[in-house]
DNA sequence: TCTTCGTGATAGTATTACTATCACAAAATA
DNA sequence: TATTTTGTGATAGTAATACTATCACGAAGA
């Protein structure tokens, strides 16, 4: 059966479109699945082709490197999420309430999206967390950064800077703003479950914490300097 | 000629203690000038011993892989700035302008510190922005994190986030709030020279931007929830 | 004087990150 | 229906990476 919807990718992330075949497909379920199981440094084209019945060089034939199927699944993620967005907010009107869903969507766990499949979304946020950042923390972000392959996080940021500022159209840093909270809605997740002792919620562990703390910080931010 | 003052490293990161001789002082260096050339995904121990005449061997006594020696610089980095925050708010009595000041030291440009040799601290601070949270990153932070290889860091987070409970000590999420400030000082100046758009500070490029932002951002929460 | 220690030199191994070639079957096209 | 084209499997090979091990030598310490 078909998805329902279909996230477009930009096309120089693979050599041939993992979507237009059932090998393509396996490709990116079990990538994430695994990067999830070993981390994205152990990961390998050879243990994925092992895992899927197929050979390295089939692997080869879909991604360049593992680098740019790390790009293409993140890439996925962030559109995702700004896909959600979206949608879970067209029929809110007030702007502060879309902000407020926008920190919940970001910083809560989340759960799978039968909308799309061969996609894991559980296992693929937990990635992101945890890889996410190395998809842009590399020597080549400036070349990929002109091919535009960070374009989903951008415009995530970009949709949540607009928010920012129809809640207040004075406010200065709506970007930076914007991905402070996309920034931190993944990292203090992180450190709560990794390194506890750089956040407050060791002990509690409720899902709440983070978005709790996110809303204060923004809203102070923004209504502080509101004329 | 020796230098006023010291570091204190965790045992553990090494094997034996590059500060103990002329080659392992050599290692350090070079290593900060080399990953900050080509990066540290492409950074080995091969082409470091090249660098520095010394063989690949050679730099495996000091430091069991290049993962050990990241955690070493970033580690001498934080335990740096923790320094310098100590050293630079001694006599600041304010609570308010000693936060001010840890922000401004976590977000300005860093010049070299003659008081360390063998360090560039521009250098470090570059490396610490782009590779900095791969110290953390990986499969091993669990267990890297009861060795306590990543104590400076916390030292330098619960520091601040003393200062942030000095300011309001009702405030609700001190060690968040900390971090917080830490981490974004340097992403958001990674974002501004690699992808300027998640920033709002692409043109103009002051360094005194992000620390605006950040004190905009963390007193506006501190002095909200204030009673 | 003897021993320990740090270093240099060399060798070797398993794994990683690819690239290349050939054969075959299915699908698309003529 | 014949014939290209295309995707996949199988195999081979290479340069670089991430180590480990061994031996010899000179300097420093006991």
């Amino acid at each position: 059966m078909e998805s329902y919807v279909k996230i477009k990718m930009n096309e120089k992330l693979f050599l041939r479109n993992p979507e237009d075949s059932e090998l393509g497909k396996r490709i990116v379920e079990h990538s994430i699945i695994l990067i999830h199981q070993i981390g994205f440094e152990a990961f390998t084209f050879k243990k994925l082709a092992q895992k899927i019945k197929t050979t390295e060089a089939g692997v080869y034939r879909y991604f360049e490197n593992k680098h740019r199927l790390l790009i293409y699944i993140v890439d996925w993620y962030w559109s995702w999420q700004e896909y959600r967005l979206i949608d879970e907010t067209s029929n809110v009107k007030n702007a502060e309430n879309k902000l407020r869903k926008a920190i919940k969507l970001l910083s809560s766990p989340v759960e799978v999206d039968d909308r799309f499949e061969n996609v894991n979304e559980t296992l693929l946020y937990d990635i992101v967390m945890k890889d996410g950042a190395k998809s842009y923390l590399s020597q080549t972000v400036k070349e990929d950064n002109k091919n535009k392959l960070f374009q989903p996080y951008k415009d995530l940021c970009g949709h949540i800077a607009e928010i920012i500022l129809e809640c207040n159209k004075k406010y200065k840093y709506p970007r930076t703003l914007a991905s402070t909270i996309i920034e931190m809605a993944h990292s203090q997740n992180y450190y709560m479950k990794n390194l506890p002792s750089l956040t407050d919620f060791a002990q509690t562990k409720k899902e709440t914490d983070i978005s709790n703390f996110l809303e204060n910080l923004v809203f102070s931010s923004i209504n502080n300097t509101k004329k």
